[in-house]
Formats: structure tokens, sequence, C-alpha cells
DNA sequence: ATGAAAATGGACCCGCAAGTACAGAAAAAA
DNA sequence: TTTTTTCTGTACTTGCGGGTCCATTTTCAT
């Protein structure tokens, strides 16, 4: 069925295919470029993703999408108080500044996302998932009266999580990261805001 | 130079490769898809774009950009009064919910806008523009007292052009247009809560 | 009217990158 | 070992689509 090496090479693949994402967006990423860069063949590419390249960017798409959510944790799991919510903050605009013109996910959304079904079904599972998390942090902070009761936890971390992907988009079209920050900023002094009056 | 004729004709491309690029997006998109649509010939597409399809893709942008303003006004240019913000946000929602997954913006900005300079300039424009007029507006509300002094007037319409964006790249993929309208929502809330203390 | 410039039709070229065929090497199973 | 399956290298085919050419027609200036 799929042997030790065969695996690694086919995970080879992929991570090649990844990185030549990042770095020149899906439509100039070449299937050559991926054989080149992960030491393989055509043949061994097309032995591991008979239905070629789809099928090769859709399990980019999945890595990407666990990476994204990885990289937030233990924050994002740990929403219990302002300086975790700061931190977070803090640590999804680093991610994304770093990375720069070059995030993975929002190239995959956006050049390969909408037109096909299974990737589409991916997008929709991240972000549910990732809204899931944050709606979370916003419920822990209301048991502990740090968040007032009006604030509504679900739509809150859907725009929250909106606030983010324009500021990336933002970001990944003009380098500036203001965009991102601005929005996070906004969205945690609502939050705040809330708080106060209890 | 450029007869009245040729102009009809260079515009009949454009506009038939914009609505081709609503439909399919930047790389299904054909030269010869927009050429029957236009009931032209490649010769005449080159004739008037001799650079190419590049060229082409930076006019329908440009076109594209120029309606993303227009559609909203005049509201965006009257942002003096809580009705004037709530009407605004209803056109931007309804606007965009019944372009559906077919954003002609948000295709370009995401497929076409990182990797050419020329594309990356426009965008850079439409933002700071749209952001000026959403600014324009909280400052007038801070004129009136209906927003708080506290308010970053400029960091705030930058939070706001985001979390639009963000929303809108959301319905692009999931084809739901609840981020957006909580993204604007909030931000709208938290201008209002703003000017309560006052 | 007539010559120049612009506009158009349609056939053609050509390079590129996705995908295929097949044979040989390695590994697993027997 | 042998036999079978999985793995990999290479050389090839092929279709698509961007871009070119040139002949012809229309429009415009004078």
């Amino acid at each position: 069925m799929l042997t030790a090496k065969g695996a690694a090479t086919r995970q080879r693949i992929i991570e090649a295919a990844a990185a030549e994402i990042r770095e020149r967006g899906v439509t100039a990423t070449k299937l050559e470029d991926v054989c080149q860069r992960s030491a393989t063949g055509k043949s061994q590419l097309f032995h591991y993703f008979p239905e070629g390249k789809e099928q090769l960017l859709l399990a980019v798409a999945q890595l990407e999408a666990g990476r994204v959510i990885e990289d937030q944790q233990p924050h994002l799991g740990q929403l219990t108080s302002w300086t975790a919510w700061q931190r977070w903050r803090d640590v999804v605009v680093e991610r994304y500044r770093r990375q720069g013109v070059h995030c993975p996910m929002g190239v995959l959304i956006t050049e390969l996302g909408r037109h096909t079904p299974a990737a589409q079904a991916l997008t929709g599972q991240l972000v549910e998932q990732w809204q899931r998390q944050v709606q979370a942090g916003i419920e822990a902070m209301q048991g502990n009266n740090q968040v007032g009761p009006g604030v509504d936890p679900a739509r809150t971390a859907a725009a929250m999580i909106a606030a983010i992907q324009g500021g990336v988009t933002i970001l990944m079209s003009t380098g500036s990261a203001d965009h991102l920050e601005a929005a996070l900023d906004l969205c945690l002094d609502y939050l705040r805001a809330s708080g106060q009056s209890t």
C-alpha cells in the first residue's frame, strides 16, 4: 500500500509544493519546480497524487490549514485573561508580519479556494474551528465578568476572524501590517470596553 | 489615434473581460473567451492592449476599483449621522451579498494584485481612498460629539476597511455574508459606544 | 476623391507545462 | 530465493492558450 519510504517521499512532495507556493503563488508554481525541490520526478508525483495538481494543492491546503491554528497555540486555546488575549494578538500579528506577502493559507483560499468544492469545504472548516476557539475565549471572559453580557460571543468571534482575514489580505497586497493591527486592536478594545461598565 | 469606434471596441473588450473574470476568476479567463464575449478577435485585443493580458487585466482592475467606491455613494461621502452610517453599512452588505462569490475587486486583489507592481499600486490607492472617506466620516461624527474623542479616526478607519475586506473574503469562499455583517456591526457598535460616555 | 491611419478577420506559430508510458531498481512478502 | 508489489528515472506526447502576421476593410483628414 504505502511503505515508509513512500510516505516520506509523499511528504517531501507536499512540503516542497507548500514552499514553492508560498514563494511564488499557486499559478506560478510548476509541477517541475516541485519535483526539483523535492528531489523527485513526475512519475513519483503522479504516483502519489494520481489526480494531478488539484489533488496536490488540496493536500498542501490541508497542511497549511493545520499550521494556521497550530502557530497560534497555546495562546489561542487559553484566552482567559487580558494578557493572554494580548499575547495572542501579538503572536498573530508577528506571524503574519514575518510571512509578509507570502501567507500560504491566504494564497490558497484566494487562488484555489473558491472554485473547487473540496477546498471550499476545507477553508470553511478552518474558519469554523478558528472562530470556535475565539468564541470559547470570549465566553470564558464573560464567565469572569471581564467581558460584558451584552456581547454576543459567536457574532463577535466571527467579526474578529473577518478582521484578521481582512488585515492579512491587505498585508498581502500592500506589505503593511497596519490594518491587521488596527483591526485586531479595535476588536480587543471593543471587548475591554464592554467589561468596563460592569 | 483612436476613433470613436475604436474606443467603443476597447471598452467592450474591457467589460467583457471584467464579466468573464467575475464569473470564472482570472486564471480561468482565456483571451479567446474575452474575444468571443466582446465579439472581437485577438487582433483587436492586441491592437488595443499591445502588452497583452497583463495590460488588459490592469484596465479591468481600474474599472472595478472605480465601481467599488461609486457603488457606495452617496452614502460613503456623507457619513455624518448614525442613520447615514447604517445606510452605508446596509449598502455595502447588500452589494457584496448580491455579488456573492463573484467579488470582482477581491478577485483581482487576490489573484492579480500581489505580483505586479502596477496592480499593487492600484489596490493601494483604492484602499487609501476608501479609508480616507471613512476617516472623514469618523471625524465628522467627532465634530458632532457623537463619537468620542478617544477614537483615532485614521486607525479606526483602517480597521473598518480591514473588517470589510475580511468579511468579503470569507463571503467569497463560503457564500455567507454573516462575517461581513458581524464585522461591520462590531465596528459601528464600537463607534457608538465611544460616544455614549460623552 | 485619395492617400494615410486606424480597425478588423482569421489563420498561424510556438513554447510551456500537465500528464503518460514504460522499464528498471528497491523493498516486502512468500 | 522467488515473486510480487511498491518506488523511481527518463523520455515522450499533447493540448492549450498567449502572442504574431498579414491581408482587407473602414474611417478620417485634406
